[in-house]
DNA sequence: CTGTTAGCGCATTCAC
DNA sequence: GTGAATGCGCTAACAG
């Protein structure tokens, strides 16, 4: 079942099918419309490997993650299939489990498979291994990282915005003696959201406790550890800020086995905005980076540096903002319980 | 840069360049040598559509689930992408969102991409639009439901063991009164664990109450929706066994709200063994049924199928335990807190 | 054991 | 506007 077949079929030629299938305007409608039965009638798709090989597209684009089983990363691949789907296009996808081995396969993989283009949302890991595909010029897209080069896209995501919301509203509350626990700091998004919040303590006066600042590694594990390092402190944090929603997790859960009651004793934000972190006891407070725009902006890169005639020199920057969304698991600080009447009787 | 090339370098015939590729056991270790020296110096990678056009094997296998948002599914994802990795298969990853218009589409995405075989991890829901895939005589591995066919493998699940052990553990537990929240009931699965609930209450002398068993829809919300109408009976349940373990954690998750205590005041069980269920407050007993297992199985059964000559008339079955976790969330039921005392004085 | 050659299914020249 | 012919990069059949 092929093209000739096809052409047989409508006493065509095998040109006059081709064009019909991708629908060059100056075919004549009739013949098309015979076609076009015809292909139907037998249920014919056409063979994509065949195409790939005489137009040199193969309408695939990769997706790299660092780890599909963190729930972070499902919503990215579930909204970038969406948009690749709507585009014709399928999605290549590997999770690299921040394993450099798995890395260097995945790239191998994306070679031999003729990827379009590559988006790697390992948020700051690695890119040194993907020198195969920038030497074969396949455009790429990072998030905060993409040097400024040819065919090189970077969502680079306004941290800030939503960190200084947090850490106002948490000043708000009347906490100063705030705590971060940190995500791994190799990772390069992460040391960005430290500093995010550094600066934010700071632009508004408040004092950094160095022990305050403790270095998780974004897992519900590591944020477990962090509560335990930062309830031993005396006095202890009233706030901590999370540099995502795992540790977040991750924190409350040994909150609650340590008896420290959310948001009364402790309040938490966290972020990423995942959607598990509205179902937590309390909903959790995070900073939500849309993983739906992620996946939009990457798509969107890849797409316009295929279509693009000539790769613009320094490459293109796409941005995102973060934003503050208030839940349940922040309060006054403890000992300002009548804050509202504290500030009247000043 | 192609096999010719290397050819041109290497002064042998693409043919030998392409046997030195395939590692054909025949051809002369020197040349082959020479052959793989080349290709290392310039990094060339075969073109796999020119490769698939003429083997007619595309070295993909589709892999359809449900919902990859569903925490579920990436565990499943990932260890499906490790084998195919290991076997040298790429996956064409898809998701239904239990939409039957998604299904079609991804359906036509692997006819088109040619995939050879597909596992659908839809757990029951819509094989009947796998139509074009049967007619093409793709191998198809199902979880419960495929047919017994040419070409079609089931992973039979063994519900009834892990059922069976969790029930007993409760009965153990002095509970009587015991709930189950079922998944949504047109998928085969669901109806099937229900089934097996019932089964194992039965055998044991266990009255089933018919307002104990309220049906859910595998979703958190679900599981909080399910909590409501049980905590509304007088006398309530004191023991809820859930269809799966987003349903349990959203029955965790409202009992917390309604001021319910777990498990002192109601033991809860799950299935599925999410990894996030470990991390519950409290950790959640549930009857594990190995994601990755699932995974080892479909590509296995996949693979078999097309290593065989003749497919087997009737098609194969693999079979999974499912088995009881026990974490924190059972406990003696409530009113029989010296339960060893009364058996003593019985 | 190695090289020559013919296609795999399709898109795209180029004549007509 | 349509058809015949060429070739995308590779494997497999055959000849040597």
């Amino acid at each position: 079942m092929d093209i000739r077949e096809i052409a047989k079929r409508a006493k065509v030629s095998t040109a006059t099918v081709s064009r019909a299938i991708n629908r060059v305007p100056t075919v004549n409608p009739n013949l098309a419309k015979r076609v076009w039965k015809i292909i139907e009638e037998l249920d014919y798709y056409p063979n994509t490997q065949a195409r790939a090989l005489v137009s040199g597209k193969t309408r695939i684009f990769g997706l790299i993650v660092s780890e599909i089983t963190n729930p972070f990363f499902p919503e990215i691949v579930q909204s970038f299939e969406d948009i690749a789907v709507q585009h014709n296009y399928e999605i290549l996808l590997t999770s690299t489990i921040h394993d450099p081995k798995r890395m260097e396969i995945s790239v191998r993989r994306m070679i031999e498979r003729r990827v379009e283009g590559v988006a790697v949302l390992t948020f700051g890991m690695e890119e040194s291994l993907l020198e195969g595909l920038r030497f074969r010029k396949v455009p790429l897209v990072f998030v905060d990282v993409a040097p400024h080069s040819p065919r090189m896209s970077n969502i680079r995501i306004n941290y800030l915005q939503g960190i200084r919301q947090a850490v106002q509203h948490l000043a708000a509350l009347r906490h100063t003696r705030i705590a971060f626990v940190t995500g791994p700091l190799q990772l390069r998004s992460a040391l960005v959201r430290k500093e995010a919040f550094q600066e934010s303590m700071q632009e508004i006066g408040l004092e950094i406790f160095p022990q305050l600042i403790v270095e998780g590694d974004h897992t519900m594990e590591g944020g477990m550890k962090a509560l335990i390092k930062l309830a031993a402190l005396d006095p202890r944090p009233t706030a901590i800020l999370c540099s995502n929603d795992m540790t977040a997790i991750g924190v409350m859960r040994e909150a609650y086995d340590c008896g420290i009651s959310i948001p009364e004793e402790l309040s938490v934000v966290g972020f990423d905005d995942i959607r598990l972190s509205e179902f937590m006891i309390p909903p959790l407070t995070t900073i939500r980076m849309s993983q739906t725009e992620i996946a939009r902006l990457a798509f969107r890169a890849l797409k316009n540096e295929v279509d693009r005639e000539e790769p613009a020199a320094e490459g293109t920057e796409y941005l995102l903002d973060t934003n503050l969304l208030l839940r349940k698991s922040t309060a006054l600080a403890p000992g300002n319980s009548h804050g509202a009447i504290s500030s009247r009787e000043i």
